[in-house]
DNA sequence: TATAATGTTAGACT
DNA sequence: AAGTCTAACATTAT
């Protein structure tokens, strides 16, 4: 469900609200998350997006160690924690300011002063993952403010893989998945199938042209929801508005007026249009 | 009932 | 070696 657009909008709002807010309690739900041990008392400093993983900057448990002290403690259990959440396909992250039934498929819940932050994930896929690592790092780690068509010529080098799975593929390029991969390509004129290498320096300045549209929209947007995505707050997004292929099999292309196709791509749904992608 | 779903990974195959 | 395909994860919606 959630691409980079759409994390980056829970993170954002995530930021409106957890700096400063003490973790009451944790409750796990769903034993696949793992434990919460050693996390409540811990103090939010910051969240912040990497790729499509959530990062809450979780302090030290020990209020008033000392500052010299605090090196060590860094190391040690009981130091800084990151907590990584990856939403995978139908995780959310839902906020809740009273205590409200729970909804279906609730599968951990952080307790704050304020109110309380769940995840509903009914597919279970979700992961979370508190302790001292970061999201493994890509080349390009954030094609919202870094997408040169340079860089992306580079990492292509000569590889045979096809554009769009290139673009979908964390190890180069963090956060962009199917929805935006479809939509990027179309709007850059470029035939999903073709080999990353192949493609030149021009059509690369195509598609960081098409990212530098279609990312930055749909994160205005509030995120795309064509079923179940929803903000942390409950509402919709409204980027699917401006989706041109990805769902719109046989509707008139917005470039051509030829009828958009739907293929499969590495067990991926893929749209496209036959005419104007080359 | 069969298929597909906004993600990722492992393994088998080419 | 690099790329493709399938299955797996677990569940819902059409």
């Amino acid at each position: 469900m959630p691409e980079l657009p759409e994390v980056e909008t829970l993170c954002r709002q995530l930021n409106t609200l957890l700096p400063g807010q003490q973790i009451l309690a944790i409750e796990i739900l769903d034993p696949r998350l793992g434990t919460a041990a050693g996390l409540a008392g811990r103090t939010i400093e910051a969240v912040s997006r990497q790729g499509k993983y959530i990062k809450i900057g979780a302090g030290a448990t020990t209020p008033g160690c000392k500052p010299g002290r605090e090196k060590r403690r860094r190391t040690e259990a009981g130091g800084p924690l990151n907590l990584l959440l990856h939403l995978r396909m139908t995780g959310r992250l839902f906020w809740q300011r009273d205590e409200a039934p729970l909804p279906p498929y609730t599968r951990m819940i952080f307790s704050f002063s304020g109110g309380r932050l769940l995840l509903i994930d009914p597919r279970r896929f979700a992961t979370f993952s508190p302790g001292t690592a970061e999201a493994a790092p890509a080349p390009l780690a954030n094609p919202l403010e870094e997408f040169p068509a340079r860089r992306l010529r580079e990492i292509a080098g000569d590889r045979r893989l096809p554009v769009k799975a290139f673009l979908m593929d964390q190890r180069f390029i963090a956060g962009i998945g199917n929805i935006y991969a479809c939509e990027i390509l179309h709007k850059a004129g470029i035939d999903p199938r073709r080999p990353a290498g192949s493609l030149k320096l021009a059509e690369w300045r195509k598609v960081e042209k098409s990212a530098g549209v279609v990312l930055p929209r749909a994160v205005a947007c509030r995120g795309t929801s064509i079923s179940d995505w929803r903000d942390l707050f409950g509402m919709s997004g409204t980027n699917q508005d401006h989706l041109e292929v990805y769902g719109r099999e046989g509707e008139p292309c917005s470039h051509c007026g030829a009828p958009i196709e739907r293929m499969k791509m590495s067990g991926r749904g893929t749209w496209f249009c036959p005419s104007c992608q080359e």
